[in-house]
DNA sequence: TTTAATTTGTGAATGTGAACACAAGTATCA
DNA sequence: TGATACTTGTGTTCACATTCACAAATTAAA
């Protein structure tokens, strides 16, 4: 399978089998099977299997994966492998609670430039870091951060997407409900909160 | 195809469409057509057409489709054609965040009590709501809440989980990053964030 | 009424990913 | 060394989802 495109699906799963690396490497465990992983995570071990082997596989049979060596392997395939700067725009709820969020940092993630439109927030210091003016956007290049997360309302999600492009951004995360046009060498992925939430209830059984 | 399974991707997909024929009703439209409504969404407009197929089909060819009849329909399929009460467990800064979230009103959602375990924040009241004790989550039952946000740190997660199942919540939207085991018919959706994120990288051309 | 322009709904083809089963490699122990 | 147990990697099969192409329905205009 050496020579196959690699599945968008086996690379939304690969953080997973990372987080999963990275607790089992807290617990002390040096190695681990696809089928303990695979059991910790709540997922298949065939599939875990099936994923590796797109890259060649990393694991002895009969023994399982070292598991320092698999996380750097997956590090490496992702890009994780160096530490990415983030800029937010938006310090609004949802905004601060990102810029607190701890767990951005198990990535490598490391949120170095915030930005908001309100004049009252802009200046003030949240967590060490200065909150810019977003309507100044273009300092991004300077400060060589290509990653952004949008936290801004809805209306301007596409002006402030505009601007990111212009800085030179490549990727987005954004979490405002809309569409937004962007060159198609900019990867936008959204996290819809309230659209997660809408098919809950078709699950439910009918009581 | 009257007779079919619906598949869970058009599940997943009609939330974005709901959210789309709501603005193009503020806007004070009347009609769409699925090319007018995946332009908008950014979206093909034979996905739009084929997902409706499901169920029937709601348009008129040559027309298009009534949006407010759409909407309706859309929203009785997917059981938001009532009013859903939540409950917060974990009010941290993404819970906070969440109270405070205006998103969720679209779909007819209404956060209807918070816990937490810390004993400083219990008691206290944000946004009308009085925060609870994390350990009382069984009043659940007595106030007919079935559904549930878990918010709070991953170590808790699971006994939350377990709490919520025994309060009789049928479904979840959980927050921490981690798996946690409930019994089948509760149905479990995951927004891990940090997970989107490190997605990301992979996608950047190298530059 | 006829013609042209829209737009839907859907069968069929294509593409993609999940699930399976097992050969082959490795370790363990007698 | 031989037998047993374990675990990986992957070819194959199956299931599901996307995409296409077009007939049928409707509208608008000539």
């Amino acid at each position: 399978m050496r020579y196959h495109k690699i599945p968008d699906e086996t690379i939304r799963r690969l953080p997973t089998y990372l987080r999963g690396l990275l607790f089992l490497s807290e617990q002390g465990r040096q190695d681990v099977s696809s089928r303990n992983l695979a059991d910790f995570l709540g997922v298949n071990s065939w599939q875990i299997r099936k994923d590796f082997s797109y890259f060649g596989g990393f694991g002895t049979p009969g023994r399982g994966y070292k598991i320092e060596k698999l996380a750097k392997e997956i590090n490496k395939i992702l890009k994780l492998d160096v530490v990415h700067k983030l800029a937010l725009i938006g310090v609004g709820n949802l905004g601060s609670a990102l810029l607190a969020y701890p767990g951005f940092q198990i990535y490598g993630f490391d949120i170095a430039a915030a930005f908001d439109a309100d004049p009252k927030k802009i200046g003030r210091k949240v967590k060490n870091i200065m909150i810019e003016d977003a309507s100044n956007l273009r300092t991004l290049k300077k400060k060589k951060i290509e990653l952004a997360i949008i936290a801004v309302p809805r209306d301007a999600a596409q002006q402030t997407a505009d601007a990111l492009v212009k800085a030179g951004i490549k990727g987005i995360l954004k979490f405002s409900p809309c569409y937004i046009a962007v060159p198609k060498k900019v990867k936008v992925i959204t996290v819809d909160i309230a659209m997660e939430l809408a098919r809950l209830p078709y699950y439910m059984p009918a009581s």
